[in-house]
DNA sequence: CCCCATTGACCACGCCTGTAGTCAAAGCTA
DNA sequence: TAGCTTTGACTACAGGCGTGGTCAATGGGG
């Protein structure tokens, strides 16, 4: 499933809030981005083509509704950047985000819970 | 600096082994991607015109080096796709990357001790 | 010495993306 | 009820990307 910046911006939204209509959708984002309504429906319209939303009718409009989960079209984005980038070592993406101090104190302590976990 | 994904192949080839001619990166790619060499040579050009690499004349052909530095590229983009998918915080990333499998024993432990560097 | 293979320069072309415009139907509003 | 507004459907269009073709020059091999 291949997602634009753009429209991932559109599944967030609406992975926050399923069900919601365009301008809904539109008025969501329009604090931060200043699209076109007719943008926005462009989005949805194409991530319906491409099985990433679908719509229920609510009288003259459309209501959409995520057709795949956040957390796995995320990780699989994770795994795919990975992939790409990073030749599919973890290890090193996470030496440079430290690098590039994306990574805070509170970043630090999760990681360290998780790997916890993981070691069992 | 936008550099697509067939793009980062061709730069891989050369950061590993800098100032090869287009003929050669072909060749190095050969094994696993069949591109023609036009292709590569389109990507090569393209690539140039990015700034990402320059070339050097050397007889009738060019050698090709990279311009930018692959750490700074990699932490870069790294950062960038944690902005764009995960709202910039790192521990999500790694979490599904855990839940995906894409940690091995491997990764786990540098990513240890990874932490405790970054500790200090 | 002559021809073919190689090389760079330029071109092509279809799909995806970002960014909307147009149009017609259908409600809301005065 | 006669417009203005909103909505979906369709269309547009330029730039990036993947994939390679054409062309003219040139240098190496026979």
């Amino acid at each position: 499933m291949q997602i634009s910046a753009s429209e991932l911006e559109v599944m967030d939204v609406l992975w926050a809030r399923p069900g919601l209509a365009a301008s809904d959708v539109h008025e969501a984002l329009g604090d931060d981005r200043d699209w076109n309504i007719r943008t926005v429906k462009t989005f949805l319209a194409r991530l319906v083509e491409k099985g990433a939303l679908r719509t229920a009718e609510d009288g003259r409009r459309y209501l959409y509704f995520p057709e795949i989960r956040e957390d796995t079209y995320k990780a699989e984005a994770a795994t795919q950047f990975i992939d790409r980038v990073f030749s599919g070592r973890a290890a090193p993406l996470v030496a440079h985000l430290a690098d590039s101090r994306g990574l805070t104190n509170e970043d630090i302590a999760a990681l360290e819970k998780l790997l916890g976990e993981l070691k069992k």
